[in-house]
DNA sequence: GCAACTAACTTCGATTCTGAACTAAGTTTG
DNA sequence: CAAACTTAGTTCAGAATCGAAGTTAGTTGC
């Protein structure tokens, strides 16, 4: 073939029913799935077809029963719109948010809503082969056979650099084994249907960017957003126009590891000195607090403290949002996003998002700051399950 | 209307000729104008679209006389495609390239290459009611009468933050006179045509961009560029998947104003104090070389004193390079792209290309650099009109 | 140097998508 | 509260695009 057909493409089902859909079909469900669509006016707009074309379409889908009806939304001067949304049951995805010494799983409907799930302790040393067949499990447990046609895939966030082309993990420090274990071929064949993988930050982004397209038709304009992931460690994904920026190796995002004044020399996961992650991620606050005889365990430990109204950590939190803010004013500048979103465990504390906030107004070029939006995240800890049935559920659908 | 057709649009040309296009048909023009495609199987593969339908959209703007086919390209293992080319002699673009201390201006042909161009010395602080006058009179006897139809459009490069869909620079610093006043409004009337105006380092941008699709083949795939214009200030431009990237609102690209260790608290021309541009650029080297004693007027200059191999000119060049590569290093670390191009003055000298080389080699994640090409401008000081160009070529193909 | 392969391009009947005009159902204004 | 306006969605004839099968024109391998 010389080209690419991008006409009468077949959605592979593992149900009984095949159903012929063409290329606009699936950007139609692709719509409906990330909530930049909700009604055939909607969808007209967005994809730039011609209303006729988006009735026929979605009698097609109706007719299929893989979308349907609900209810009508509220007008702007006119005829209301017919809602538009996926048939929950027409099958799930699962999705798992695995950290250092976490492993979350979930199940999701076909209209990427968080239905049930489950976490649990473990340690990513251990390597894929012991954690990757305890994810699955976890996952088959949460599995509902009662809906047909069943699983429709898989997605996996993983924390550390990834090869998205590859579907694995590419020398992420601190994760042994895990260098190039192709863990999207691994869950393709442990489920036997289509997996995807991709970085935390980017994960977590795009699940809080789909909430936020939901939640408010205002958000619909706002396609460009950078979500900063402050934990443990430090991470940054980006949409740009909607979709995860990957750029051209798939390391885009990274900021942990610019080098910074304040760091002065200290040693870093990634091997290098003088990194943003030793002074602006919980580790780095768990480590100083240490120092001084203050004992956290761990992140959450450090929320507890703030809101008990320490001293102590409530300044070195501030301290660490402030010098955030001064690193990413630079990425801010540069990328002009609409929406800054601050994710992870430290962004419950308001003392930490209120310095970033400052420190971003402050250092940014006013117009970049014009009409921004900087706010914690509305997902909160579900952002990364909830961009993992994401993704997979896009891929689902586009393919 | 509820929705845009995308269908059976007109393009509007000020010739006698009225010819109905299709979107398509205009992609297709702007695929070859740009040098993404030349060919009809190209256009097939990079538009999605069936062979057959290329055939027919080519053969009516061939008959319609907006392009020709000029040859044959290279065989690779099969049948040797069929060049196209815009025609030349369907019209004109003038372009021009404003700066603090220059105004110059230049013709290309559709096929968006350079035919003719002039430059003379401004003062931009005059203000835009005498510069630009100026700027017309000077683009007007570049003009070509013997072409029929003649001019299709008007394009400028200007040195500050241009809001693009204003159309107007937003509170450049050091331009009396010209905040929010509308050049491209004014370009339009004073010409009857399209015009377009946006930001030096994004047009320098998109010149070098579209000069390297053309050039080689291999490029085709790399369509994310970042462009560093380091002259007498420092501006960046970035291409994101072949198309200037603005962000939310325009300001997408500002590097020059990040505050560096290395800056102290020198004053900027920005209000602010300690940015890169202090340290960094070539005003702050003439202003360092002043201090000991050393004479440069600007950055040509600086230029001569290197290749003469004044020793200490070289070194301070060399360090405004490693200071550079620094923050670029954040800057290629996030966004991840396929090249990074040093224009401007100074990327004429290989010591200080090489120090930024070098000094991204160092600070940058491995994988951010794993393919990334890292060179100096090959369109050199034409960047600008040739970008300005083209933008107007993309702007009335796509209209 | 010829058979097998690969790539570019064309033809034509079949299908999809569009545009214009319409109905439907709300909001705003005097 | 009726007339004017706005927005949502549908119908159907006709135009645009497609896929499949063919032609043209090269390269590669034996």
């Amino acid at each position: 073939m010389g080209y690419k057909p991008s006409y009468a493409k077949t959605v592979k089902r593992t149900g009984p029913r095949d159903i012929a859909l063409t290329e606009y079909s699936s950007s139609i469900l692709s719509m409906i799935a990330s909530g930049r669509a909700n009604s055939r006016a909607d969808l007209a707009r967005t994809l730039n077809l011609a209303p006729s074309t988006i009735t026929i379409k979605v009698n097609e889908l109706m007719e299929a029963g893989l979308i349907s009806e609900s209810g009508s939304g509220s007008a702007t001067g006119g005829r209301r719109p017919t809602l538009l949304e996926l048939v929950p049951d027409a099958g799930f995805i699962l999705a798992a948010d695995l950290g250092a010494h976490h492993l979350w799983v979930g199940r999701l409907n076909l209209s990427g809503n968080l239905l049930v799930s489950e976490i649990r302790t473990i340690d990513i040393n251990d390597g894929p082969e012991v954690v990757l067949p305890q994810a699955a499990a976890m996952m088959r447990a949460l599995s509902d056979p009662a809906v047909d046609p069943p699983l429709r895939g898989v997605g996996m966030s993983l924390p550390g650099p990834v090869n998205f082309a590859l579907g694995a993990l590419d020398s992420p420090s601190r994760m042994r084994g895990w260098h190039e274990f192709k863990v999207r071929n691994w869950l393709a064949e442990e489920f036997g249907t289509l997996a995807v993988v991709d970085n935390d930050a980017n994960m977590m982004a795009l699940g809080e960017h789909t909430l936020r397209q939901r939640e408010s038709p205002d958000s619909k304009v706002r396609q460009n957003t950078l979500f900063l992931k402050a934990g443990a460690a430090i991470g940054c994904g980006l949409i740009i126009d909607g979709q995860v920026y990957r750029g051209a190796t798939g390391a885009a995002g990274d900021i942990a590891h610019v080098q910074i004044p304040a760091a002065g020399d200290a040693p870093c996961s990634c091997g290098n000195r003088g990194c943003l992650e030793t002074v602006a991620s919980g580790s780095a606050i768990i480590r100083d607090l240490a120092a001084v005889g203050i004992d956290a365990a761990d992140v959450n430990d450090i929320v507890l403290q703030v809101n008990n109204g320490d001293p102590h950590t409530t300044t070195r939190v501030r301290t660490a949002g402030r010098i955030l803010g001064q690193t990413l004013s630079i990425v801010v500048n540069f990328v002009n996003p609409d929406v800054v979103v601050l994710g992870g465990g430290l962004s419950q504390l308001e003392p930490y998002v209120a310095a970033v906030r400052s420190q971003l107004y402050e250092s940014c070029h006013p117009l970049a700051t014009k009409n921004i939006v900087i706010e914690a995240s509305l997902a909160g800890s579900q952002a990364g399950l909830l961009g993992a049935g994401q993704l997979c559920l896009r891929t689902v659908l586009a393919s």
